[in-house]
RNA sequence: GCGGGUGUGGCGAAAUUGGCAGACGCAUCAGACUUAGGAUCUGACGCCGCAAGGUAUGUAGGUUCGACUCCUAUCACCCGCACCA
């Protein structure tokens, strides 16, 4: 009887599914346990083996902590709404409903290859409109809701009209994030004066979910707009497409007024440091003020401009200001003789795009002609408009400190701009230095004290002098929430006269509609625009009458920012999810995804979170207790070398454009004969070289080409096979060191068989793509090893967290581990060889430290020595040629997790009844553990072993009594025997008690 | 530029608290069994050296009886952010 490892899997996967042993109760006297994975984009391409291995490690501690006795919920379900569905559609005509469930079939399909324990019973689909009925449903709550600052939490809208109505906004302020109205402030006889419209409007400036003009991310190639995350170095994420800003209208979330509460949350979860910094600079908060400068210009009476700054202290040291090109003083200040260079250089800014911004950073500027005055000495500040300072964040004005300041100082050195020092010798004309610890110099009041003290009292001063105030400021920018494409929720609003109404509940949700053709609708709307009956139904409410629908769609982060509430009550028709449901199953225990959501997905939800907490639907405010980023699995390339007897290619060029060798092909042909008589006879179109076939000499005329590394194996690319399949490759000679492949033939000088061409492996570490031919689908692997081999190599590759490229060389020894246990079972010749002998010491010292050391391992995590010592212990047991049940029983349990399928046949072969997955991780046994003999360090007053003349042959018995004899010894052990005595390096005694 | 991370054999990697560096696996080599081996088993395997021994965790220092581990400096690579005042 052999591992016949096809017919085990399918057999339990069968068997699971049909007794339904994943199915997740929400009522169990157990404690729960949260496990989730990040849930995929379902996309054409199917699942590469990088996507299992985040799957996989979160698997084995789902099946793990079952064992353990928690009620665990692992649930997987699809993020299927999304950008490439809809160009697919645009260019295919498919509908994405129909790519993507079949893509869904397909991912599912390999999905159930690995044997995942998810409880398919509670998958969610983000496109269906049973789920995002619930994500219109909370997007209206954030539309009905507002952050109240006094309270520091969202609440109704509708406690805010009560508010206006009694008070006016004194206390509440418009967001400091409102696109169209500044410090607006009305009392509450203003309110009731306010027409429809107009309260409206305000009421807007306020919502969790607005909307509201501004400038946003336009993509023309994709037709949309998209959030600051989504776009990467000016250009877009998915694709790679130009992005320029555009004012346009757009629906945002108001999440910059969580920024404060976002940053306080990430101190009680468990992220890693990286992807916490990445998350606090994203939300970039930073303390400062606002300072009003006087400003002085041809025209009089223009006001004050108003900088941000961080550094109020350097206040003496401002030698010039700097404004936006955008801001909307410059057209008040400058000066009659300056007004021809500041138009030219605003349109010199125009015509540079954000990628040319980034790219080159140039010192360009130009003086405007006004000055700001220093309020504290008088000193007249020239203003100058310069690039370098942004629209977008604070108040798009700086004051220039060039002496603590890189930027300021290029800027000051580039235009001649005279510098004033006022931290003494910390400046040195040379480089700005921005230290808070010198003591101020050449700053009026503030002479002779430390800066870092010097901050409070200038801003205490400007407060006092009505000129200035505190400021916190945040990078972080509301989300944009709209785009203008199809695939994507609906928006539960109607528009009419201006006014945005949401949808009633009861008529969500609002479906999306089938439509003609995909592409943007007029005037920037999206396809749905294009839908008149839709866009103006008949059927609204009397009120409503004559309204249109918004034809925008929700960003993708709509469905996954609030998914992993629905798992736990998947099939409520009444409440996104029960309050009885999500109090029971609480945060996520355990968020295993990559790292490339950390500003996105991981942001929003937690933002949802939080603002479903405040309006009390569910009892916890950050969705994930502790998250865990997978490594990315990266491809590795294989190479053959082309001859281009033709083409002069010049020197060999690996991936890495480093020359690679030069070789004499004529040398080489002059001695193959055979090859060149063949190359003579025109059989063939190409020549393929091995790597070491390569002959070393002088010469050209190879170049590399990737070969799809389904071929290859352990080095060795199989030629017949890849000749066989390859139209390209039919005819095509294949030259070995040792010889050459031709139409289906080995030549050399005697016929081999199933030689294989050696190889050399090149680029690891690069992304896995279709054009390099590296990508490696997981089916293929779990048809040829098994899915239990599958999952203990991924794990065996290396720590989780790690990225590592994936090379299948190693495959092999995970796949003789699994038959070598089941030798302890089965032999081949004999049958059963277990049998229900009593264990002795040794077998259960085995047992027992394993059992121990994957407890330990699972629990931090280490699933890769968790394999190791599972190997460890297998290769131990057949050493003692241990084949009884006592002891593989155990065994067998502690292996579930990691190799579920042979597990669960081997403890039905011992006899058991049921199902392993339910069975108890027993608990390791401190008699049998091998005594945690720690080693105590006795260093006899520094001496080594020459200097205490213990002789390099003496005995073991004249070395401990040498040692025994010494004072400090004798001092340390306080007259116990020592267990053992170990030498390090000659240096070092280890006394072992 | 700022922030985070990683450097250990031919390769993936272990070393959990500062205590015999390289567990486990791959590849390679030698051998056994076999009609056969792409099955299985045994042994060797960082580097130098016939050996004894020496030497080795990116580099240079430091602390310590003892350092992959802690400290200082430095180099290389990877990831993230990037004119954020």
């Amino acid at each position: 009887m052999e591992y016949n490892f096809r017919e085990i899997e399918k057999k339990w996967q069968d068997d699971w599914t049909q007794k339904g042993v994943y199915h997740v109760n929400n009522n169990s006297p157990k404690p729960k346990y949260y496990v989730l994975d990040m849930f995929p984009y379902p996309s054409g391409a199917g699942l590469h083996v990088g996507h299992p291995l985040g799957y996989i490690a979160s698997d084995i501690f789902a099946r793990y902590k079952r064992l353990k006795g928690f009620n665990v919920l692992h649930p997987m379900g699809y993020d299927a709404f999304g950008l490439p569905a809809e160009q697919y559609a645009i260019e295919h005509g498919i509908h994405p409903a129909v790519s993507t469930d079949q893509n869904i079939k397909n991912f599912r399909a390999q999905l159930d290859k690995i044997g995942f324990c998810f409880d398919w019973g509670r998958e969610v689909k983000t496109s269906d409109q049973k789920y995002y009925k619930w994500t219109q449903w909370i997007f209206l709550q954030l539309f009905n809701s507002f952050y109240n600052r006094l309270t520091q939490k969202a609440e109704s809208i509708t406690r805010l009209i009560g508010i206006f109505e009694k008070e006016g906004n004194a206390n509440h302020p418009i967001p400091n994030s409102s696109f169209t109205v500044r410090d607006a402030r009305f009392t509450c006889h203003d309110w009731k004066s306010f027409n429809e419209k107009t309260r409206q409007d305000i009421l807007m400036e306020y919502r969790l979910a607005y909307c509201g003009y501004g400038e946003v991310n336009w993509c023309e190639a994709l037709g949309t707009v998209l959030a600051n995350d989504e776009v990467i170095n000016g250009v877009s994420e998915r694709g790679g497409y130009p992005v320029v800003k555009k004012k346009l209208r757009q629906w945002y979330l108001r999440i910059t007024e969580y920024a404060d509460r976002l940053l306080e949350g990430l101190e009680r979860i468990e992220f890693s440091e990286a992807m916490k910094e990445m998350q606090t600079n994203w939300i970039g908060k930073s303390f400062g003020a606002e300072i009003d400068f006087e400003v002085k210009s041809q025209e009089p009476g223009v006001g004050s401009l108003r900088v941000y700054t961080t550094r109020p202290d350097t206040i003496f040291g401002v030698d010039f200001m700097v404004i936006a090109p955008e801001h909307e003083l410059i057209q008040k200040i400058t000066s009659t003789e300056q007004k021809k260079p500041v138009e030219d250089y605003i349109t010199y800014v125009k015509s540079r795009s954000d990628r040319e911004r980034q790219a080159e950073k140039k010192i360009t500027g130009c003086f405007t002609g006004a000055y700001a005055i220093n309020p504290f000495d008088q000193r007249e500040i020239p203003i100058w408009i310069s690039e370098y300072v942004l629209a977008g964040y604070g108040t798009g004005a700086i004051m220039a400190v060039p002496c603590g300041d890189e930027r300021d100082f290029k800027f000051a050195k580039h235009f001649n701009i005279s510098i004033t020092n006022i931290i003494g010798k910390h400046y040195n004309d040379e480089e700005a230095n921005p230290t808070k610890d010198a003591v101020l110099e050449n700053s009026g009041f503030l002479n002779g004290i430390v800066m870092r003290d010097a901050m409070e009292l200038v801003i205490g001063k400007l407060e006092e002098l009505g000129i200035g105030k505190r400021k916190v400021n945040y990078k972080m920018r509301d989300a944009a929430f709209s785009r203008q494409r199809y695939w994507g929720e609906p928006f539960p609003i109607v528009w009419k006269d201006g006014i945005a109404y949401p949808l009633d509940e009861k008529e969500l949700p609002l479906v999306l509609p089938e439509v003609e053709k995909y592409g943007p609708g007029p005037d920037g709307e999206g396809p749905l625009a294009n839908l008149k009956d839709w866009a103006n139904p008949i059927d609204l409410p009397p009120a409503l009458a004559g309204g249109q629908r918004e034809t925008n769609t929700m960003p993708g982060y709509a469905g996954s920012s609030w998914y992993f509430l629905r798992y736990m009550d998947p099939h409520n028709e009444n409440e996104f999810c029960s309050r009885k449901a999500s109090d029971y199953w609480a945060q996520v225990d355990l968020y295993i995804g990559g790292t490339e959501h950390a500003v996105g997905h991981l942001l929003y939800s937690r933002m949802w979170t939080k603002a479903l907490y405040d309006l009390g639907f569910i009892g916890h405010d950050e969705p994930y207790k502790k998250l865990v980023n997978q490594g990315m699995i990266t491809g590795v390339s294989e190479f053959i070398y082309r001859y281009n007897p033709s083409e002069n290619i010049g020197t060999v060029h690996m991936a890495n454009e480093i020359p690679y060798k030069k070789i004499d092909i004529s040398s080489l042909l002059s001695k193959e004969k055979n090859i060149a008589a063949i190359m003579a006879q025109g059989l063939f179109p190409e020549i393929y070289f091995s790597h070491d076939a390569i002959p070393k000499g002088e010469v050209i005329n190879f170049s590399p080409l990737h070969v799809n590394i389904k071929y290859v194996d352990a080095n060795k690319l199989d030629v017949e096979e890849m000749a066989l399949k390859e139209s390209k490759f039919h005819k095509a000679c294949f030259v070995c060191n040792d010889g050459f492949y031709l139409n289906g033939k080995w030549y050399n000088n005697e016929l081999k068989e199933n030689s294989k061409l050696i190889f050399t492996t090149t680029s690891a570490g690069e992304k896995m793509s279709k054009s390099k031919l590296n990508t490696q689908n997981p089916n293929e692997l779990c048809d040829k090893y098994g899915a239990d081999t599958f999952r203990m190599y991924e794990m065996f590759l290396g720590p989780v967290e790690q990225s590592k490229p994936w090379d299948t060389k190693g495959i092999e020894g995970v796949h003789r581990f699994l038959k070598k246990l089941w030798r302890l079972f089965f032999d081949e010749l004999k049958g059963k060889v277990w049998n229900e002998e009593k264990a002795n010491d040794a077998e259960l010292k085995v047992l027992h430290k394993t059992i121990k050391k994957i407890e330990e391992d699972t629990e931090r995590f280490s699933f890769n020595t968790g394999v190791s010592a599972f190997m460890i212990a297998v290769n131990e047991l057949s050493d003692l040629k241990c084949h009884k049940k006592e002891v593989l029983e155990k065994l067998l349990i502690i292996l579930t997790p990691y190799a579920p399928h042979i597990s669960e046949e081997l403890w039905h072969q011992l006899g058991n009844e049921g199902t392993i997955l339910d069975a108890a991780f027993p608990k390791p046994e401190e008699k049998y553990l091998v005594e945690s003999s720690k080693n105590y360090p006795v260093a006899i007053n520094g001496k080594t072993r020459a200097e205490l003349n213990i002789a390099l042959d003496a005995t073991q018995q004249q070395v401990e009594e040498i040692i025994l004899a010494n004072e400090t010894v004798k001092k340390w052990l306080e007259g116990k025997s020592p267990k053992k005595i170990i030498y390090v390096k000659n240096k070092m005694i280890n006394v072992v008690i």
